[in-house]
DNA sequence: GTCTATACTTCGATAGAC
DNA sequence: GTCTATCGAAGTATAGAC
């Protein structure tokens, strides 16, 4: 159904803006509002040039997703050299926007193969890379004070940022006050383990978790 | 827009196929694949009938809403009388079909207003239910052995249950052989407290838990 | 309750002028 | 690269016969 010579690879203006479109409709009335049509509107393009650049509506959602994906994985590399790995990974994943986009992508998936299978590679490769800091930053640690593998984190880390964004999307706010608590208890705990000495260094506070 | 005599409360069988159809679509095709000739062609029945029925599709989505919500409730409040309402309450969480569902109405709210308003104030209510049974099946328990508030408890069980379901239907499996034996755990740990041992007392100290 | 027929809108996609 | 014009398919919704 695709053959023509498309012009994806560039970056010029008229297609950074169709992008740009797409992801604020996305995020604004779902998924199911990007048409050509709305998108060019939202641009201020001429509808035909979704096709001139993408060749069809299924390779929009692809290239929407590409750029984001690649964003995503740039800023995951640089988490390596922050100070505190596992709690800027945390926050990484909490970011609302972020978050927001991947459940549409999910829902998206459920119904075009093209997406399911990219975001399937994608967040494969996400998670390998996000285990392998954790895998380094942590090294040695996991045994040592009981906390879960690389692989499980990722899980988790995936899972309670998800539904905290998803909740206070929806106005649900209940038992989040305490789980954050909870959540930053186990990231002090995991990444500045108290060190071997009989009284208190100095500066954060040892709050117990639960 | 919507004033005509409808005929949503009864449960004639066109329209309890016509919302069968509804949901067998969302399932296999997402919320988008829903429409008036789509889910009559499903049921077997004219796409007139869904304006006889329904009135507009918006309904026709708070419809199916609805019955899910209402099953979904009884379930819930039957867990009552489980012997390990913590482990059956985390089960049915786990429900793929439930939790697929949930996922699209949530996409769903993010444009129709409508089905925002009636998934917020359902989640409210389940989770309600929810921290409500927690709080007397695991009675006195809380401070004892450092777990998480009801409230608390929902939101993890929420968001632990979607993840694993929404990752397993992309095919990633990474890691949720070990956040379920964690889950498991924390489930028996929880439920089932060790008998009073002869050689420590049941104290107050809080362990720690992943 | 169920059906046909139809009005109107929006969609994806293409051809071709500029 | 950008635009107009257009096709055919599919969507929501309504009127009215049976």
């Amino acid at each position: 159904m695709r053959a023509g010579r498309l012009h994806q690879g560039g970056d010029s203006a008229t297609r950074e803006a169709l992008l740009d479109a797409a992801v604020e409709l996305m995020l604004e009335d779902g998924y199911a509002a990007v048409s050509t049509r709305k998108v060019a509107a939202r641009a201020g393009v001429n509808p035909a040039l979704v096709y001139y650049y993408f060749g069809t509506v299924d390779e929009l959602f692809l290239a929407v997703f590409r750029r984001g994906a690649e964003t995503n994985l740039r800023r995951l590399d640089d988490l390596r050299r922050a100070a505190e790995p596992l709690r800027a990974l945390w926050e990484l994943s909490s970011d609302p926007r972020g978050a927001a986009l991947t459940v549409e992508f999910i829902a998206l998936a459920n119904h075009r193969p093209a997406v399911r299978a990219e975001l399937s590679a994608y967040l494969n490769r996400f998670r390998r890379l996000q285990e392998e800091i954790l895998e380094t930053a942590l090294a040695g640690r996991f045994a040592a004070v009981g906390i879960p593998s690389p692989a499980a984190l990722t899980v988790l880390i995936s899972g309670l940022s998800r539904v905290l964004v998803m909740d206070a999307a929806l106005g649900l706010t209940g038992g989040h006050a305490e789980v954050r608590e909870l959540i930053d208890g186990c990231l002090a705990a995991w990444e500045n383990p108290v060190p071997t000495d009989p009284g208190r260094s100095a500066g954060t506070e040892p709050e117990q978790t639960g």
